[in-house]
DNA sequence: CTAATTTGTTTGACGCGTCTAACAATTTAC
DNA sequence: GTAAATTGTTAGACGCGTCAAACAAATTAG
């Protein structure tokens, strides 16, 4: 099985795929900028996933993925990319908060959530005809507070 | 406004209101064992919760919350259990995994997000009539991988 | 009431991830 | 091709949350 990471390491590995953009190699400024650390804590953070053969990274050069890291860094960002979408999509999240909440839970929420969330939108958006049904009255509520169309058998107005 | 709380200590007041049980105040070693963490990491959190005003813990003494503290563990409780309830009752995500998710959840996920989600179970919890209709189709959805009356506008069998 | 057991605290350590300051290599500009 | 600017590394520190070991108080049993 996939050897745990931390959410930190994590991070890292993801930062160096989305960077890369074809030149498939990175710059250790780059990801500091990127992450929002400072440049000793990518070079430190380099060297352990060197030594955990994740990533190939020598003194002053660029960082890339091995195999292993590849790997692992696409499936960080493959689950990144649907929860991001299913809160900004499903629950219309604003772009930003949804970017920075995937990020949180891709490391610390189950597979088997994530998962579920996952099928939910794979859900919703596979059946265009049935999805602004409900949804829009989703949106509304939550705007709201309450159904359009009457039907208040709850009617919440905390906060 | 609220002043921020680490992960861990808003663990510790939650588990201070959800221990006590009408006895208003709970013991360290009750504590350690909710939490999985040892004596000297429950007395060391309580040290600082206490140099926060959160809760009031005095040596070999029981913990009770203080109106602030109490004011933030109910807090962080509340949004715990509104996100458990989405991820079982929505998710149908089995109850070990939802309460766990929901702790990791409740900690790092924005309050943007968390009240999405907690609207979304209430908009669906408020339509038992509708319910049944769309939520039934996606646990199928989410077990075969396709709906179950025909309409198959995408039909996803990856992993 | 004393002895045994349970409960709680202190101390000092560690791992993780971060930072600043000082230094070193590389790249860029003239 | 040398000087200046940029980029990267090392060393050492810190905060956080945890732990084990040693000790101290409180509780329970006899």
């Amino acid at each position: 099985m996939e050897k745990e990471h931390s959410a930190s390491m994590e991070d890292y590995l993801e930062a160096i795929i989305m960077l890369r953009e074809g030149k498939e190699a990175v710059r250790v400024s780059q990801m500091s900028k990127a992450l929002g650390v400072k440049m000793p804590s990518v070079t430190s953070a380099l060297r352990k996933l060197s030594e955990e053969g994740l990533v190939e990274h020598q003194r002053y050069g660029r960082a890339r993925l091995t195999p292993d890291g590849e790997r692992i860094a696409r499936d960080v960002l493959r689950r990144h990319e649907a929860l991001r979408r299913f809160l900004a999509e499903i629950l219309s999240v604003d772009p930003e908060t949804a970017e920075a909440d995937a990020c949180k839970m891709e490391h610390s929420v189950s597979p088997v959530t994530q998962e579920k969330l996952a099928k939910f939108l794979e859900f919703v958006l596979s059946r265009p005809n049935v999805q602004p049904e409900w949804l829009k009255m989703f949106y509304r509520y939550a705007s709201y507070g309450e159904v359009p169309g009457g039907c208040p058998t709850k009617c919440l107005g905390e906060e």
